[in-house]
DNA sequence: GATGTATAGTTAATATGTAAACAAATCAGT
DNA sequence: ACTGATTTGTTTACATATTAACTATACATC
């Protein structure tokens, strides 16, 4: 369905480059509420989800520090120290001391992998049955798209 | 440059399906905060500027009520009830009794309106820029590949 | 007309995001 | 070795978003 018709407008767009960039929007908006429904019976938030998954698929054995989880994350320093801090009242990560006495090294406890275990491939499948909606090559002419806007800004 | 690239990760991603997800995701990210930075000028945020620009474009005489305003932009009506709060605080927007006494319709006052007045082409001018990075078609085909994954929401 | 149901808006608690200012630690160049 | 610049993490103040519980109003049906 149309935004137009989604959103019961009865005007038309300004542009096909606005309805590109609404198009863009509210469907990134409506993954990441879908993305919230799917991790609540985990006790988990998508943004915690995503935290724990870098560290677990690209924290190797020392874990990642919180400057290092920001640029993953294309966040703040200071909203990582929040999600950290909730992330390690809700016993899922710690922070550990590096060499480097600036950095703290985030890792994953038992409980947090406990939890991955179950919710990292659960979640792979999800994405697995939105996405291929759309053939591959239509995949990949999205991720290309994609790149190209990033590109510009 | 491939979100591999951006985010200086050594691993592939794991699927096709999972790039392009992410792909929109951090595109997403990405529009906002440029559209964050190109409405600071106006001492707007860009989702005030969403909300005045609804009412611009579709409130008619009348304006439109906070639950409407809500679907339109696909957020919670108490979210709506901040947003309007903090616009009303600057002077961009009045709460306006309705007939059924249930409802607040919110209308621009002239100071909104003189704000928009430039806000409004320029960001369209904005708009153009960056999304025409992309032929027609392409764009075409971006609004299309959204439509399905929301239809498979 | 009374009653039950639905809708609109607000409030409170919480999560996520930003920018700016700060302290502590490290690095770079002399 | 010292000095100045940079980097990391935290704090504060704020904007945006959610859910749940609440009040006020309107509607529907008997």
């Amino acid at each position: 369905m149309s935004l137009k018709e989604e959103l019961k407008l009865s005007k038309d767009l300004v542009s096909v480059e606005h309805e590109a960039l609404l198009g863009l929007y509210y469907t990134t908006v409506a993954l990441k509420k879908h993305a919230s429904e799917f991790f609540a019976p985990f006790g988990l938030t998508d943004v915690q989800f995503n935290l724990m998954m870098l560290i677990k698929h690209h924290g190797g054995e020392t874990g990642l520090s919180q400057a290092r989880l920001s640029e993953m994350m294309m966040v703040n320093r200071a909203n990582v120290t929040g999600l950290v801090d909730r992330l390690e009242k809700a016993g899922m990560v710690r922070r550990t001391a590096a060499e480097d006495r600036r950095y703290n090294m985030i890792q994953l406890t038992a409980k947090a992998k406990k939890v991955l275990e179950k919710a990292d491939p659960a979640y792979g499948t999800e994405v697995q049955k939105v996405m291929n909606t759309l053939s591959k090559a239509e995949q990949k002419a999205l991720i290309k798209a994609c790149e190209k806007i990033r590109a510009k800004l």
